[in-house]
DNA sequence: TGACAATACCTCGTGTATCTATGTATAATA
DNA sequence: TATTATACATAGATACACGAGGTATTGTCA
């Protein structure tokens, strides 16, 4: 049973594939991108995330030829996916609402 | 040598501790009541972190009776801890921004 | 008075998250 | 031809957070 606080590698993960498929290593590149590098995530983190994402059915893998040549596996967002990325969408908002909150309640800090 | 990645437990002590001096106990009560519950640390968490934190200078211990007759053990912020403090604040905030990229750049998600 | 809840501190074991390191293989480029 | 970038994957190490448990005092209420 998986128990996870605040999954923030999942939510990443999925909010990516919510726009389109993509496959590992384009996850990273895009996460770089997107975050301006905030977010540099490492294979050893995303590939364990992508295959227990599969395994819960909130994603389905397939393979696919690149134009370069090159066989790539994309990830696909199930509809069990979804209903998960919209759970850990509102307790992440949930969990910076909180931290703000905190810090807001300190007058010590701009 | 310590290496967190986001710090949060660290975060939510240094900032009540930047309000005023706490003991244990009171963090955790604090922490869940200003956040509505999103925090509900337990002890199990809280303690080894403020123990920690001392080691690391960021806190100051001392004890004193509570008007109960109890008695408290109270934490106290060092500079060492205000300027940690400082760090992990704007860490959070560029945290949460690359988090908030990420979901904005989905438009999936309202 | 006796039982129980709340207060107040603490440690240990465990599960989970993430990283580093490593391995494999192909395509592009210098 | 050597190196870098692409692309996938696993194993080991470490760190974070929790659950479970332990001790002891104070307050409450039947």
């Amino acid at each position: 049973m998986k128990k996870k606080t605040i999954d923030h590698t999942d939510l990443l993960v999925l909010t990516l594939l919510a726009g389109e498929d993509m496959y590992g290593y384009q996850i990273i590149t895009e996460l770089a991108r997107r975050s301006d590098h905030t977010f540099d995530m490492k294979e050893g983190t995303l590939y364990p995330v992508l295959h227990s994402l599969w395994q819960e059915g909130q994603v389905e893998a397939y393979e696919a030829e690149a134009p370069t040549g090159r066989k790539r596996k994309y990830y696909h967002l199930t509809k069990k996916g979804r209903e998960a990325l919209r759970v850990e969408t509102q307790a992440w908002r949930a969990y910076a609402r909180g931290v703000d909150a905190i810090l807001s309640s300190c007058p010590a800090l701009g």
